[in-house]
DNA sequence: CGAAAAGCGGAAAACGTTTACATTCGAACC
DNA sequence: GGTTCGAATGTAAACGTTTTCCGCTTTTCG
C-alpha cells in the first residue's frame, strides 16, 4: 500500500523488505556474477554496454547501495577526514571548517568533525579513528601545540595524514596553512602609531598560544621601528573570550597613565573590553581606541564597528584539504602556505583625544 | 635511532615497522588464536585472567588498536553519527552540537558533522553514508523542512534512526526536540506590551521557516489577547542574518506611523537592525525598543545589550542525541521533548518615548 | 570415583566488497 | 583453418574483525 508522508507526496518504496540489499542480490537479480556488478559500478570501461546497463537498471530497481564500510575494509582507505577543533563555536575555526567541506565535497571526502574541547581525551579519542582505520587524515584546527596530535601520531609516525591550520605555522612537522600574525600585528600597530598613539596597551591570550606569542612579537617589533619603548604594564594577559575581555579591560583603568590605544589579540576580547569601558564611562573611539583581530562577522556591525585584522579563514581551510589531499595521494613535501590578512579600519580607532565622533570610516562595515 | 619531536620529548616507538598490525599478529606474538585476542579485548570475562593480561601486554607492546571499519563490518554498526546542519556558523546549531558532542562521548559515539550550505545534493551525499551502513544514524539540525531526509529516510523507511532537533517539532515524523516558539513568542510580545507599546513591528525570517510561522503565531496570539489588531504593514521579511537585518530596517523608517517597537525574530537580525538604525539616527532603546530571539553569545556585550529569548541550544543537542541513542537501541516510540525558553531582559528593550537612557537593566548582559 | 557442569580457548564462518587470476568465446591474422 | 589475441565475464582470495560452535581441561557434586 502506497504511503504518504507528511509533506503530501507520494513514495516510491524501491525495497519493501527492511533487509538491506547488498552486491550478492543485484548479481542474482541480474543474472551476472557479483565481480561483474561490482566493475558495472566502479570501472564501467571494464563491462560490455548492454551488461552494464543491465546492471544498473537492477541496482536502480533493487535501491542498491554499496556498503562503504566492506569497501573501506577491502581498499584501505574510508574517504573519511577528521577536523580535530578546539573549540566549534568560534567563529573563524568554523569558517576555516565551512571551507574544508567544500573542497572535500569536490575530491569525495567525507567531513568528521571532532570538538575536543581542549581535551587530550577527547583528542585522543578522534586520533584512535585514524590508527583504527576508519579516517584516512587529519586536519588540526586549533591554537594547542602540544596536544597528542603532535605526540601519537607525528611522533610514531612521521608520515601520518596530519595537516594544521589557523595555527603556529613554524613548529609542527608537518604541512601548515596559516596567516602572518606577526606582520598582521605589526600592521595594527602602524595603524595605531600612524593615528599619533604612543601609549598602546595590548590584552593578549594565554602565552602558551602561538597566536600570542607572534601578534605579540610584531607589536613589539613595530614598537621599536617606531622608536617608541616597551612597557611590560601595557600588557594586560586575558583568554580569548568576550567575558575576558571584559573582565580585563578594568584593568586598563587601573594604569596610571592611561593609555590611549588598545589593541586586543582577538575581536571577542575587543568586543567584551568595549562593552566594559562603556559601562565605565569611556567612549570610544574619543576616550581610547580599541582595535581587534580575527574580523569575525559580528565585527562589523558591533557598535562602534570594530576596526580589525581580517583573517580568511574560510580559505586557510580550502588550502588545508587540499594539502591533506596531497598528502594523501602520496605527496611527502611539507609544505607552508600563507595566506594574506588585511587591515580593516572601522570606527573604533580614532587619533588620541579626537573631537570628532568617529574615524574617517574608510570601511564601512556593513559590506 | 630515537627521534625527537618539535616539542624536545623522546618518543618511544612501539611499531618501527610501517605496516599497520592487526590481531593476527597479536595472536601470533601472545601465543594464542585471534578469537582469544579479541576476547581478551571486547569480552574481558570469557578469558581467563592470565591470558587476558598476556594478551593485553602483548597488544600494548604492539600499539595494536582494532580496526574499527572490520568491526563495523562485523558488528553492523560504526559507533558513527551523522549531524546534518544548514549552517555551522550559527550559534544556536554549534551551541546544540556541543551538547550532542558530550552526551555522544559518552554513549561511544563519534559525531560526523556535515554542513549542507542548504543544498539537497549535499545532504543527500550524507545520507548516503546511512544507508551505506557507514554511520548508524542521523540528528537533523536545522531549519529546512522537506530536504532529503523526509524524501531518502523516513518515507522508504520509517523505522530509521533519524532525531530532528532545533527544528519544528509537530511535522517530522521522527523523535524530536525544540522549544515552544510560539509561547516564547508570545512572551516577548507581552514584554513589549507591557512596557507600554501599541504599534510593534516583527522582523520575520523566510516565510517556509517553521521558526519564522511559529513565532509570528505568538506574536499575533499576544497582540489578539490584548485587544490589538494586527497590521500586516508592520510585518517585515528578511532573512535570519544580520546583512538582512540591517538592509531591512530601513523600512522601518518609511512607515507612516513608526512603531515605537520592533521584534526581530532572531538576534542576529535584531544586531543588524541596530546598527542601521543607529546609523539612520535613532536610539535604542529611546527612540524605538528592539528585541532578538535566541541569545546568542554575543547579544549580551552587544551595545547596548540585547534583550532576547534564551535558547538551551547545548541541552537540545544533548536531548537529541539521548534520543537517538534510543531510537538505536531499538525504542519504536516517537518522543517529542520541548525544553523551557527564557526571556531575558536588557538594554535593548525600555517604554516608549522613555526619557531615561536604558531599562531598569534587570538582568546585566555580561555575567 | 565417576559423571555432569563449567571454564577456557581454538577453528572457522560470516560481514560485503574489490581485484588478481582463470576461463570462455569470438574475431583476426597468417 | 588453426593459432593468437583481446574482450567479457566468472571464480575465489583477501581485507580484519566478531562470534558460533566445539572440544578439551578442570572443577564440582552425588
Amino acid at each position: 500500500m502506497a504511503r504518504t508522508d507528511c509533506s503530501g507526496a507520494l513514495v516510491q518504496q524501491p525495497d519493501p523488505s527492511r533487509a538491506m540489499v547488498s552486491i550478492r542480490d543485484v548479481s542474482i537479480a541480474a543474472g551476472v556474477s557479483i565481480a561483474t556488478v561490482s566493475r558495472a559500478i566502479g570501472n564501467p570501461d571494464r563491462v560490455s554496454k548492454a551488461t552494464r546497463e543491465k546492471v544498473l537498471r537492477v541496482v536502480d530497481a533493487l535501491g542498491y547501495s554499496p556498503n562503504l564500510v566492506a569497501r573501506s575494509l577491502r581498499s584501505q582507505q574510508s574517504k573519511l577526514i577528521i577536523v580535530l577543533v578546539t573549540n566549534i563555536a568560534n567563529p573563524v575555526l568554523s569558517g576555516c571548517i565551512r571551507g574544508i567541506e567544500k573542497v572535500a565535497q569536490g575530491l569525495g571526502y567525507s567531513v568528521l568533525l571532532g570538538d575536543t574541547q581542549n581535551d587530550d581525551t577527547i583528542e585522543a579519542r578522534y586520533l584512535n579513528l585514524l590508527s583504527a582505520r576508519q579516517a584516512d587524515g587529519v586536519i588540526q584546527l586549533s591554537y594547542r601545540q602540544h596536544g597528542k596530535v603532535d605526540e601519537l601520531i607525528l611522533s610514531s609516525n612521521p608520515d601520518a595524514a596530519v595537516v594544521n591550520a589557523c595555527a603556529c605555522l613554524d613548529a609542527a612537522p608537518c604541512p601548515s596553512v596559516g596567516v602572518d600574525d606577526v606582520g598582521a600585528a605589526r600592521a595594527m600597530t602602524e595603524h595605531l602609531l600612524g593615528l599619533g598613539h604612543k601609549r598602546i596597551a595590548v590584552m593578549t591570550g594565554p602565552d602558551e598560544s602561538p597566536h600570542s606569542r607572534d601578534r605579540m612579537f610584531g607589536y613589539r617589533l613595530q614598537l621599536r621601528a617606531a622608536g617608541i619603548a616597551f612597557d611590560d604594564a601595557l600588557v594586560i594577559r586575558g583568554e580569548f573570550t568576550m567575558k575576558s575581555g571584559s573582565e580585563a579591560a578594568a584593568k586598563i583603568l587601573e594604569l596610571k597613565d592611561r593609555p590611549t590605544a588598545l589593541f586586543c589579540f582577538n575581536d571577542e576580547m575587543a568586543i567584551g573590553a568595549i562593552q566594559k569601558l562603556a559601562g565605565l564611562g569611556l567612549r570610544v573611539p574619543q576616550d581610547i581606541s580599541v582595535a581587534g583581530f580575527d574580523d569575525i562577522p559580528f565585527s562589523a556591525y558591533a557598535n562602534p564597528a570594530l576596526t580589525t585584522i581580517y583573517q580568511p579563514a574560510e580559505e586557510m581551510g580550502a588550502v588545508a584539504m587540499k594539502l591533506l589531499d596531497q598528502r594523501l595521494s602520496g605527496e611527502t613535501e611539507i609544505k607552508t602556505v600563507t595566506l594574506p590578512t588585511e587591515l580593516r579600519v572601522r570606527q573604533t580607532t580614532a587619533p588620541p583625544g579626537a573631537a570628532s565622533g568617529a574615524a574617517s570610516g574608510a570601511t564601512s562595515g556593513a559590506a
